[in-house]
DNA sequence: GCACATCTGAATCGATCGGTACGGAAGGGG
DNA sequence: CCCCTTCCGTACCGATCGATTCAGATGTGC
């Protein structure tokens, strides 16, 4: 009861789990990802990881906790283009990217379409409030993040010294959200290319 | 049991209805809009109606039907900048006027932050199922409109003929749902008037 | 005033919600 | 081997879900 929602088992002794955590975690998110923290339910849930309702309490705290362990796989997983883009070495190259990376997460085979930072969780009852509210500061730290590389391409002459660092970041994840509802809404990765590229037409010139 | 979930009452016989259809809709409107289909229990949308579930049942016929009616009134109402900006002359201030629509609508003061036709239901479960077709639906007939409208734009000289109208649509639209996405992230009018300024400026020239 | 259609409110429906308690099964350390 | 810890499946918890039923109140048309 102290601290058993942690993945990581403290101890060897005992009869060692029956599943796999990460693969369960994988599916876990895929269902969240589908329908939402509130369209998600414990039966979906365990039902798609393979476990019953007490192996998931025991293995990841509650819904609560899975939905933030999900969110963490996601974003070290499909959305981990959001890293890459980071260390490209100009601003241009960043932003392009950043949005080629969300074309592509989007709207990948086999996977849900949308991302899980937004249709995760993007309005909600007073229930799934804290899930809402972690998706709003994982999207808003993305957003900060980009600011921050552009702040740096400003810095090291990148970009023009009278650039909006925040408002290009903005730009970004806005274009990225919208490519996320659109890829909800069944636009397909060609389509969704194309209106990317659009995007970057308005990219301050290198 | 036949027909009556019309809101518009057949007769003039037996006692009036003791509330106003129009205002209970607004808030019904208003409910959904915050936190989505999923996210608003009939207690939460009875609360804000002012009225009881059987008064609600008799007058909108059940939820899914609340909701649907909740999106025309927001079509015509807080969404009509849509139909607005298509009359506008030029291609440029359809495009214009669509946007800051946009930034308008999921900014105003004393309404919920974002759009309903994007977090009324984005991802969901079976129940909600219907609910989210329903706005995927929207969203792709707005983006349809939008491209008649270039096609005309087009047909009478006022895009390059080899102009794609779908691109430009979907490019539009995707803008708007990443804006509302962000309003809904606690985006200001200010900072999303920016954005929208700096995405038109990939519009074709005039 | 009468008869009737409709509205209203409370009580209730079965189903499902997220979350738990319990007991048997199963594996590791001595 | 035994013990002990942990896992796992079932059955169940109170609460809430959307939806309905029913009696009583209320207003309209005759």
């Amino acid at each position: 009861m102290i601290d058993r929602m942690e993945t990581r088992r403290k101890s060897s002794i005992g009869r060692p789990r029956g599943f796999d955590t990460e693969e369960a975690l994988e599916r876990a998110m895929r269902v969240f990802w589908e329908q939402g923290y509130e369209g998600a339910s414990l039966a979906d849930l365990t039902n798609a990881m393979g476990i019953t309702r007490t192996s998931m309490y025991a293995a990841f705290g509650n819904k609560e906790d899975l939905f933030r362990k999900a969110l963490e796989r996601y974003t070290e997983g499909p959305a981990s283009y959001a890293d890459r883009a980071q260390r490209e070495p100009t601003a241009r190259q960043v932003a392009t990217a950043f949005l080629n990376g969300s074309v592509w997460a989007t709207t990948r085979p086999g996977c849900p379409a949308g991302c899980f930072g937004v249709q995760g969780s993007l309005a909600a009852g007073d229930p799934g409030r804290s899930a809402r509210d972690a998706l709003i500061a994982w999207r808003n730290e993305g957003t900060l993040r980009l600011c921050g590389r552009f702040q740096r391409a400003i810095d090291e002459g990148d970009l023009p010294p009278d650039t909006d660092p925040e408002l290009l970041a903005r730009y970004l994840m806005t274009v990225a959200n919208g490519i996320a509802v659109q890829a909800a809404s069944g636009a397909t990765r060609d389509e969704l290319q194309q209106v990317a590229d659009m995007a970057l037409r308005s990219w301050p010139p290198a």
